[in-house]
Order: C-alpha cells, then sequence, then structure tokens
DNA sequence: GCAAGGTC
C-alpha cells in the first residue's frame, strides 16, 4: 500500500481529488475515528491519502518534574525531554495504516513546521515498519499544476531541517517552562495565578509596557490651531486654517487671531493643483487580513475564528500564511470568473475586460501557502451575517489586487488674510476623487471628496467667521491589536498561526486588558526584572539568534545537539545571576502585585485602598489604615479584579474590571457608586416592604447597566475613530470642520463628513443587517430545531467527539454542564461552549 | 498549573 502523509485533513481531501485517476473512495475507520481517501495511482493500487492535525506529538518533562515546589526551576535546563503524544487517534492511525504501507510519501506543508510534522510522522511510521521506504512532496498550493508537479518530482525528507525545527522546540520548553517557574516561584503567584515568560510572549509583552510607560512619561505641550471662514464673492463659503496648523506660543496664536477680523477682506494669493495616484493594496496575508479587519471593526479575535468557519465550509483558501505574492499556479483568471452571475458580477466583469491581469504584489513568499483568496462564491443567505463581513473584505480586496489606481485631483489654496502689516497666511486643502480605480472594488476606510468653491488667484474673499482652539499634544496611543501583530510581523516574533494567540495569553496570565491593550503593574514588573536579569528572552533578538542557528542547523553547517548545548549553558548563567539576586527579584515581583491592588485613596484617613481577602476567601476594598480605619467596599465574588486606569470622576477611585475567563469582561466600574446603588436600591426596598435585594443582584442589575453604557462608549469610539480615519489620510476631510458649523452648502461639516466616511458599505451592512434580522424573525422554527448536539451551528464533528467523551451526548446535558470544566475536560475553549450553550438556551 | 508551534 502507497500511504501519503499531509499536515491537514482538507489538503488529504484535495490533494486525493487531483492525483486520483479514477474515484476516490473516502474511507471511515470508525474504531480509529479518522477518515482517509483511497484510489489508485500509477502503478499502486492502493493508495491511502490521510491526514494529519499539525503537531499529532509533542516533547515535554518528564511526570516527576510536574510539582514545582519539589524541584528547582534550574533543573528543567538539564531535564530529561520525552516525546508526548497530542492526538492519540492520529498516532494510532499512523501506526495502524504505516504498517500496512511499502511506500510513504511524506506531503506536510513546505515550511520548517511541516518538516518537522512530516518525520515526526515517519517516525512513528518507522515504529510498526522500520523498513518502509520513503520520500518527500514539495508544493505550495494545492492546485493540479502544483500537486502533479510536486509528485513527478518526488525529493527526499530533510532532516536537518526537521531538526532545526526540533531545537526550536526544546529551546522554547527549557526556556519557557524553567523561567516561568522561577517567576512564579519568585512571586509568589502559583496556581491559576502563574506568571508566564517565553521567545515571543515575553518580547511582545515588553513593547506593551514600553508604550505604557512612554505614556506616563510624556508631557502635554499647548498648542492652539486658529480656523476662518472665508466666502467668494459669489457667496459661497469654505473653512480655512492658519498655515501652520499648530501654534505653539499663545501670544503669536492670539496676535493671528486678532489680525483676523469678521467681515474683513482676504485675497487668494495662490492655487496649486495637483494629480495625486494611489496604488491598489497588496494580496492579504495573515498578519494584512487582521490588520484590514481591525481597521473595519471586526476584533482579530472575530477575525481568526469566522476566517476559520469559511474556510472549513470552503469559501476562502488556508488562513495561515505568509505570502503577498500569488504563485504562478494559481489560476487567477478563474478565480475572478467564479464570480460572475453573483451579486459580485459587475465587479469581475469589469476586471475580466483586462487582457492580461497583473496582480499587485508584496514583498513575502511563504512557499506553503499562497496569499489569502476566496475560493468559491458564496451566497449572503448561505452563511452568517458577520462571516459575510469578513467574506466581503476578502473579495474585494482580492478584486483590489487587480485594479487600476485612484486618482485623486488636490488643491492646495493660499490665502492672505488682509495684507501688508497685519497680513497673515492660511491655507485650505480640496480633494477630489476622479477616478475611483480600485477603490471602486474595495470602499473601505475611502476619505470623502473635499469639494472647494472655484478661485482664482487674485481673488477677493471676505471672513465671515473665525474660531480660536486651545488644544494640547497627546500621548502615544496604546497598541490596537491589529497593530500588535503587525509589529509583531515586522520584528519576526511569532508565526502566522500563533501571534493572536500569544496576544490572548498575555490577556489569560492578566498581564494586558483591554483593547487597545493596556499592561497591569504585575506585566511591568515582570518585564522589569526579565529586561534586568535575563534580556534575551524579553528581545526580540532570541528569536533572530534561534533563526540564525536553525539555518545552520539545516544547511548542514552545525548539529542541533551544539546549539541545545549553548543555549542551555548560556540560560544556566542566566539562573546563576537571578538566584544570586533571589532576595531583590521577589521584592520588586511583589511590590508590581501591590500596585495592581491599589484602587485609591481612603475617603476617611486617605491612606492607599487596597484589594484585599477577608478570612472566609471573598474579595473587598480595604483600607491599607486597617485596624485604625475600617473603611471598605464590597466586591464580586469571582472573577479577577483588575484595576483599570479609568476614574470615577465623583469618588476619585479607580473603576474595576472583573475578568473570568471564556467570558466577556465586566465593566463593574466605581466601587462606591455601585455600594450606592445598593443602598439606594435596599431603602427604597424597605420602605415598600420587598424583600431586601442582595449585593450581589444589585451587582447584577449593574453589570447591565453597564453593558448598556460600554455599547454606548463602543459607538462613540467608532465614530471617533471613523473621524479619525478620514483625518489621518492624506488629503482627507478634516474632522475639525466640526467646529464651524455655520458653513454654506460647498463646505462638509465634520458631522456630514464622519457620517458618510462611516460609508456606504457601513449604511449598505446597517440595511442589510435590518433585512436579515427581519428574515431570520420570520423562521423562529430553525431556532428550536436543535435536538441534537450535531444541529448545533460551530459545533463540528471533532467537538461533538470530545464531547461526546466527557460524558456530554445530549443537549440537555450541554446545558447543565459546568462550562469550565467541560472546558477542561475536553480542550474545547470555554468561549465555544459558552457559546453553544447560549445557542440551546 | 510551565513554551511555541501546528490544526480545529
Amino acid at each position: 500500500m502507497y500511504l501519503i502523509v499531509t499536515e491537514k485533513e482538507t489538503a488529504a481531501k484535495r490533494i486525493a481529488a487531483i492525483l486520483a485517476e479514477n474515484k476516490v473512495k473516502k474511507v471511515r475507520y470508525p474504531k480509529l475515528g479518522i477518515e482517509t481517501y483511497e484510489f489508485s495511482y500509477k502503478k499502486h493500487e492502493r493508495t491511502v491519502v490521510m491526514g494529519l492535525s499539525g503537531h499529532v506529538v509533542g516533547i515535554d518533562f518528564p511526570k516527576e518534574y510536574n510539582n514545582w515546589q519539589k524541584n528547582e526551576a534550574r533543573d528543567l535546563i538539564d531535564a530529561n525531554i520525552i516525546v508526548t503524544t497530542t492526538n492519540k487517534k492520529i498516532v494510532t492511525a499512523l501506526k495502524v495504516l504505516g504498517k500496512d504501507a511499502d511506500l510513504v510519501t511524506i506531503a506536510t506543508d513546505y515550511d520548517r513546521e511541516g518538516e518537522l510534522i512530516g518525520v515526526e510522522a515517519l517516525s512513528l511510521i518507522q515504529s510498526v515498519n522500520p523498513n518502509v521506504k520513503y520520500n518527500r512532496a514539495l508544493y505550495s498550493a494545492i492546485t493540479p499544476k502544483d500537486i502533479t508537479h510536486a509528485f513527478e518530482n518526488l525529493t527526499t525528507v530533510n532532516f536537518n531541517l526537521a531538526d532545526a525545527g526540533h531545537s526550536r522546540e526544546v529551546i522554547d520548553l527549557v526556556w519557557g517552562a524553567s523561567l516561568t517557574r522561577y517567576i512564579s516561584l519568585c512571586a509568589g503567584r502559583l496556581g491559576k495565578l502563574f506568571l508566564s515568560v517565553g521567545r515571543v510572549q515575553s518580547p511582545t509583552l515588553a513593547l506593551i509596557v514600553e508604550r505604557e510607560k512612554e505614556r506616563e512619561a510624556f508631557v502635554p505641550v499647548d498648542y492652539w490651531e486658529i480656523e476662518a471662514t472665508l466666502e467668494t464673492q459669489k457667496k459661497e463659503s469654505f473653512v480655512s486654517e492658519y498655515h501652520m496648523n499648530r501654534i505653539f506660543e499663545k501670544e503669536v496664536a492670539d496676535r493671528i487671531f486678532k489680525n483676523v477680523i469678521v467681515g474683513g477682506k482676504a485675497k487668494v494669493a495662490s492655487v496649486e493643483a495637483k494629480e495625486r495616484k494611489e496604488h491598489p493594496p497588496i494580496p492579504f496575508n495573515t498578519t494584512e487580513f487582521y490588520v484590514a479587519a481591525s481597521a473595519v471593526g471586526i476584533s482579530v479575535n472575530n477575525a481568526k475564528r469566522m476566517y476559520q468557519t469559511l474556510y472549513e465550509a470552503g469559501y476562502l483558501s488556508y488562513p495561515r500564511t505568509d505570502s503577498t505574492i500569488y504563485p504562478e499556479s494559481l489560476e487567477l483568471r478563474s478565480l475572478i470568473e467564479m464570480f460572475l452571475g453573483t451579486e459580485f458580477d459587475s465587479y469581475a466583469k469589469e476586471l475580466l475586460k483586462q487582457k492580461t491581469l497583473t496582480p499587485t504584489q508584496g514583498k513575502k513568499e511563504d512557499p506553503a501557502h499562497p496569499p489569502i483568496h476566496p475560493v468559491a462564491p458564496a451566497k449572503r443567505s448561505d452563511i452568517k451575517e458577520d462571516e459575510w463581513k469578513v467574506y466581503e473584505l476578502v473579495v474585494r480586496r482580492f478584486f483590489a489586487t487587480f485594479a487600476g489606481e485612484a486618482e485623486w485631483d488636490t488643491l492646495r489654496i493660499e490665502i492672505d488674510i488682509n495684507e501688508g502689516e497685519n497680513k497673515e497666511d492660511f491655507k485650505v486643502n480640496g480633494s477630489r476623487l476622479k477616478n475611483e480605480g480600485w477603490r471602486w472594488y474595495y470602499p473601505y476606510n475611502k476619505p470623502e471628496d473635499r469639494l472647494l468653491p472655484p478661485m482664482a488667484e487674485g481673488d477677493v474673499l471676505s471672513v465671515t467667521h473665525k474660531e480660536l482652539f486651545e488644544k494640547e499634544t497627546q500621548p502615544p496611543s496604546r497598541y490596537g491589536q491589529g497593530r500588535l501583530i503587525r509589529m509583531m510581523d515586522d520584528m519576526g516574533i511569532g508565526t502566522k498561526a500563533t501571534r493572536a494567540d500569544i496576544i490572548n495569553k498575555l490577556v489569560s496570565r492578566y498581564y494586558v486588558h483591554g483593547n487597545p491593550l493596556q499592561p497591569t503593574k504585575m506585566a511591568y514588573a515582570v518585564v522589569d526584572t526579565l529586561e534586568r536579569y535575563t534580556p534575551t528572552i524579553v528581545k526580540p533578538d532570541m528569536t533572530r539568534q534561534l533563526e540564525e542557528d536553525m539555518d545552520k542547523i539545516s544547511d548542514g553547517k552545525i548539529k542541533e545537539s551544539d546549539v541545545l548545548a549553548e543555549s542551555r549553558e548560556m540560560l544556566d548563567n542566566i539562573f546563576k545571576d537571578l538566584e544570586k539576586n533571589h532576595e531583590e527579584i521577589a521584592k520588586s515581583l511583589q511590590s508590581g502585585l501591590l500596585e495592581d491592588k491599589i484602587v485609591g485613596r481612603c475617603q476617611l484617613c486617605d491612606s492607599d485602598l487596597i484589594i484585599r481577602k477577608s478570612k472566609k476567601g471573598s474579595r473587598f476594598i480595604g483600607c491599607s489604615g486597617y485596624p485604625e480605619c475600617s473603611y471598605s467596599l464590597p466586591l464580586p465574588r469571582t472573577g479577577q479584579v483588575v484595576v483599570t486606569d479609568k476614574m470615577c470622576d465623583e469618588h476619585k477611585i479607580a473603576k474595576i474590571k472583573i475578568i473570568t475567563e471564556g467570558k466577556r469582561p465586566w465593566e463593574f466600574g466605581c466601587p462606591v457608586c455601585n455600594l450606592n446603588d445598593w443602598e439606594r436600591q435596599k431603602e427604597e426596598a424597605e420602605k415598600n416592604g420587598q424583600t431586601i435585594i442582595s449585593y450581589s443582584e444589585a451587582a447584577k442589575k449593574a453589570k447591565e447597566r453597564a453593558k448598556k453604557e460600554e455599547k454606548k462608549e463602543k459607538d462613540k469610539e467608532r465614530k471617533a475613530k471613523a473621524a479619525e480615519i478620514s483625518e489621518t489620510a492624506d488629503v482627507a476631510v478634516a474632522a475639525k470642520a466640526t467646529k464651524s458649523v455655520r458653513t454654506a452648502k460647498t463646505v462638509k461639516t465634520a458631522k456630514t463628513a464622519a457620517k458618510s466616511s462611516l460609508s456606504k458599505t457601513a449604511q449598505k451592512t446597517t440595511a442589510k443587517a435590518e433585512k436579515s434580522s427581519s428574515s431570520s424573525k420570520s423562521k423562529p422554527a430553525s431556532e428550536s430545531s436543535v435536538r441534537e448536539l450535531s444541529d448545533i451551528k460551530g459545533l463540528g464533528d471533532v467537538s461533538l467527539q470530545k464531547l461526546n467523551e466527557a460524558k456530554v451526548k445530549t443537549v440537555n446535558d450541554l446545558k447543565v454542564a459546568d462550562t469550565e470544566k467541560l472546558a477542561k475536560k475536553t480542550g474545547i475553549s470555554a468561549k465555544n461552549i459558552e457559546k453553544w450553550k447560549e445557542s440551546v438556551s
């Protein structure tokens, strides 16, 4: 039998379809719990393709190292490393099928991890079939062209490359686990609250902490802006601004403002007309996709999840790729043609008018996967509304990469207000999109036209209004998730498949919270400690060095064992230093821990208010002046308490956020406001003779209120963001125009600008949203038709089996199951379980 | 209860 092993199930299925000369038989192995694809290929009458699920084995320390307190963290450096099975089902299947194989082709992804995954599979097969022959297939896209070429040019397995991958595994485990334990033990944070350290997560955390420090060190500077509304002879008005946007001296600003006289005259000093061209965007890779999704208001996590669903449904290409260059084997024209007759018909038709398609391209090539692109046309009704947004984004981006430049006419008009000594230089910029080009296909974040009345040099204008704005410079903004992922990509830390997970990890370790991301004081303390004693692991250099070593290993210039020995020696030296300074490190980590607990100052005695634990284990906010002062405030019973940087204006105390894994964060808000609310409710209840509401019930009500408020705030943010985007675009409609609302028809005020820069797409999607929500209302039957677990949307076969194994076999089992326990047992995310529960409740 | 890397 001829066995072909791929990295994932979908690749197995598609490769089988391409290679098979006759029909492909899908073969189920109920005992093994897997499926394979069988057919005849060349001289191999029985050819079997089976898919793995990425790595099916991993590495770890032996069991005896499991106890954190019993072992010195340092012992992990030279501890034995064992191979563990991470996917039992597939490992068993590999052995069963491998036994019958006389030839094996490793057809995993064409990259380092792919080679390692392939060698892992091969070793498992060899353990039951030592003399089996094997070779390797290399392909960059699963197209007939690429696959047939790969199987007609089979090559050898690159063991050096796999060794390189293996060295990464070992170094990551040894450094990560030992430092994680050391830091956690030092800080006294054990169990669920341990503090983690790693080659990728720590430099990422350092980026966030550094930015926060910059914000704290930022000293705002006052500046002024001046606007003058001007009117042409034809009574068309527009808003102009002082030629230097920011004026940093008050006296200068006052002088200019004084010189601008309402009712006075101005003159057009110069009119400069230009043309500006915007290149179409490059194809999406994973990073660029996340960035674009974030920019249209889809969070990285949601983008990732929805893309995965669309990929599994066969609508979109493989989600994890670095490539921004379409490979030659991709049949671009037919990918566009498939949209003829769909709702993208007119776009496809327009593109197909081109005799040759010349797509844009970025700089990165990924030998394993092509850039993100649509692979099948979807109908709106086929997929969920949110998923459609993602699908549409991908399709539109794909189209845009074949489209022409967008062309803008721009105008820069300089204006003299007054003449002679009192002359002041003002200016106004105008812009008009002359030729939409790619922006027709990809209308996201499109800057609005800013139209100006016709003017020529020497024209006389009159001043109808003036305004002086006092402002201050703003600290650098915190990183949003999309931006952070792009930075990680630029710095070469993490991979396309892991960057989003790394950020989630920082969140679940309580190092960061919110979006944009804000670090806790604990994060400061950890980063500071690591920077001081083990700077290697907080910098991207460690990854760079590792990459270099791995290249040498795969080139055969150096042995894996030598790299590992050197790495272990380095780590051992670091531990010498750490242990020497043990007490100081413990102190600084613990003070970080304490700082996270300070909420504000006590209203009674001005000491610090601190989050504390009662003897019974419940939390509360107490005064550090206790026992002299016994001021206290209650807190919710469960969830991690996070002190935010938002202050309650009334009580000068930090607002609190409660984070529970797998749930949305709860904006608890001001603890004093919450307590007051409760007392008010209690009083009222007493007056009416009702049962007295408990504090936790009151807190629940507060939670609902907070949710509403949060939503309001988010809407506000979104609007602000839209305005910001149009402001930052080169020839944008400045949102500033808002302040001078009294303008005439030719001037778009910021209000309309903001509204319209949410743009037609946004309006369209709201319209769609309304439409589809009414249509879903009309068939509530589909909701109640969830009788079995398999009816639940988003619950696939794999999860189903995991649930079955955990004895959750019916919808009711799911309803009554404890989310967190079930998550632990099955390995399914609590979030998903919660989602399914909601869908059946 | 440790890492990062695959995949679902």
